[in-house]
DNA sequence: GCCGTTTTCGGCCCGACTGTTTTCAGTCG
């Protein structure tokens, strides 16, 4: 039988979809159990076919989720590319589970009623059924429900139902700072998956303190950004932004703040197993405290909650299930690179090439933002489309680095100007510019732009040449994705990730919002082998030098610690590192 | 269907709000 190339984005939509049928079937804690293994996939950097291939069953087995059913069927989707179980399922309900349940407020059940009652299979029809008034008529539904169902498929239509976090977080600040100058908030925090630093997020949680939650609700349902309200509560409220997000605040006294921000910070997995940590210690957790019977143990803080369940504090960005609880409990979780570590900027781009800004008005801007140096790694001539550079455009680039670098010295300024290149990997692997100028620069910074669609045998020879390459410091966006955009070219980042150990190459965490390149579970990956890397912004103006919080913030969702990220050292410690390559 | 300091059977997180209802199911996070 030809083999199969199933992507762990095929599996898990698979198995969240048999999750699905089953709750239609009024199962108690399947649905679970396959949502839950749905997930795991998901949060794995390696393909699910690759571990089958490497371990067989076996391997399968240790993916968090999989027991013996589950396992059975995913062998069988990447055998036969089908899975006769779930196939029995659909037929039965032949709908497209994937576009109406991204329908907000309709769930498993409604969906299948209306395919039972109206023969309602995907959206389309589903919209037409609506506009036609044939959904208020069944029983349970209603008016409401149908307009509710017309204006969610308006908003799946303009928007897809996510976005990139770096993108919408300049609205999202800008709310909370509205809200928190209210002189009737006391306190006020964005949770949820921006708390945590997702590179997407569905939508937006908000917590506050108030002793008069009313006045508060009041004014935030009537924001000039609303384009709905959902709904408005005293404790909760709900609005849809005009850009289609959604935004919940809640509002909790201040002995809950920290239960309610532990609970509303989630992840959802993260807290479902603090809650079974709760239980087995005599407790109960909820939004509102850690109790024992009724009395409160703890919920101020979210610090002395995860103290009284035994566990160390754990940051936000960590919590997404991925073992973190167990460190916690062995007290072993590692210190991260913090906020305000990074002291240069490996990748940054000026008006020699696709750049906006000079080398002096980024090196200034850089050094605004508190930065120490900066590398210019502008690109090279095949990029032919940004002006790239060629020998010798950028032996010319060197000599006004030098220049500038000399007017610093003289106005007594400390910050240094590096100088580098974003070389282009061709085909082969080998370089756009020759070792000998290579051999010239502070740091080497090698890119894939082009031919995305090699094979993985090829693309990954192609990089690993590079990385052997001794004038090579670092691989630029390892894997070229772009979020919700490009997906990443096929790569085999075990095989990056070992090169990268015995060569002595760093891996970049690109921390452009919509490149976020390395992803979290490589970044886990390079710790656990002891790969360095850098967080870089990548910036082509000034202002671009703010993203590198999302980079950082990137890290540590990766579990990074600041001996892992070579530009959080001092320079003459990263440059001796990149020398003795 | 998964899982194990409650361990191979019997549990599996918890509460707010809506809409359509006279007491609750569905959805969401």
């Amino acid at each position: 039988m030809a083999s199969s190339v199933i992507t762990n984005e095929e599996i898990a939509k698979i198995l969240r979809e048999i999750g699905e049928y089953l709750e239609m079937e009024g199962e108690a804690f399947k649905p679970r159990a396959y949502e839950k293994a749905a997930e795991a996939v998901e949060a794995l950097a390696e393909e699910v076919r690759e571990i089958y291939k490497k371990g067989s069953l076996k391997a399968l087995e240790n993916i968090p989720g999989f027991g013996v059913s589950i396992t059975e069927k995913v062998e069988e989707l990447i055998k036969t590319g089908h899975c006769r179980y779930y196939e029995q399922l659909k037929k039965k309900i032949p709908v497209n589970l994937g576009e109406l349940s991204a329908v907000g407020g309709l769930g498993s059940k409604n969906i299948k009623r209306l395919y039972q009652e109206l023969g309602i299979r995907n959206l389309k029809e589903l919209e037409k059924s609506a506009r036609a008034g044939k959904i208020k008529n069944l029983e349970g539904f209603g008016e409401k429900s149908e307009e509710n169902i017309l204006r969610g498929i308006e908003f799946l239509k303009q928007s897809g139902g996510r976005f990139v976090l770096g993108l919408v977080m300049p609205e999202i600040n800008g709310i909370a700072q509205q809200l928190r100058n209210l002189k009737e908030v006391k306190k006020l925090e964005v949770a949820g998956s921006v708390r945590r630093w997702k590179e997407t997020i569905g939508d937006v949680d908000i917590l506050a303190v108030s002793n008069k939650p009313k006045a508060v609700m009041d004014f935030f349902v009537s924001l000039p950004q609303v384009a709905r309200v959902f709904a408005q509560g005293e404790t909760k409220s709900a609005i849809k932004l005009k850009n289609g997000m959604d935004v919940d605040l809640r509002v909790v006294s201040e002995n809950s703040y920290g239960a309610a921000l532990n609970y509303f910070t989630g992840s959802k997995d993260h807290n479902v197993a603090l809650r079974e940590i709760a239980i087995k210690k005599g407790y109960k957790l909820n939004e509102y405290g850690l109790f024992k019977g009724k009395k409160p143990i703890a919920g101020r803080t979210e610090k002395e909650i995860y103290k009284a369940l035994g566990m160390d504090y754990i940051e936000p960005e960590m919590r997404e299930m991925v073992g973190e609880i167990g460190f916690a409990q062995k007290h072993q979780l590692p210190k991260l690179l913090d906020y305000g570590d990074i002291k240069g900027d490996l990748q940054v781009q000026t008006n020699w090439t696709d750049g906006v800004n000079s080398i002096e008005e980024m090196a200034i801007a850089a050094m605004s933002r508190g930065l120490e140096y900066i590398v210019i790694t502008d690109h090279t001539k095949r990029l032919a489309m940004t002006g790239g550079l060629d020998e010798k455009r950028i032996l010319k680039q060197m000599a006004e680095i030098d220049k500038i670098n000399l007017g610093f010295r003289v106005k007594g300024l400390g910050f240094r100007i590096l100088k580098g290149t974003e070389c282009d990997i061709l085909k082969d692997g080998s370089l756009d510019l020759s070792d000998k100028i290579l051999e010239k620069l502070d740091v080497v910074g090698v890119s894939v732009h082009s031919l995305f669609n090699l094979s993985r045998k090829e693309q990954t020879e192609r990089i690993k040449r590079t990385m052997n390459n001794p004038n090579v410091d670092i691989v630029f966006h390892p894997t070229g994705r772009l979020i919700q955009r490009r997906a990443a070219y096929e790569v085999d980042m075990d095989e990056i990730i070992k090169i990268a150990k015995k060569t002595g190459t760093i891996l970049e965490i690109n921390a452009s919002p919509e490149r976020l390149d390395l992803r979290d579970q490589h970044i886990r990956m390079c710790v656990e082998a002891g790969v360095k890397m850098s967080v870089d912004s990548d910036a082509h103006s000034i202002s671009h030098f703010g993203f590198l919080e999302y980079g950082i913030a990137q890290a540590r969702r990766g579990w990074a610690a600041r001996e892992d990220i070579i530009n959080a050292w001092p320079l003459e410690k990263m440059l001796n590192f990149l020398k003795n390559k």
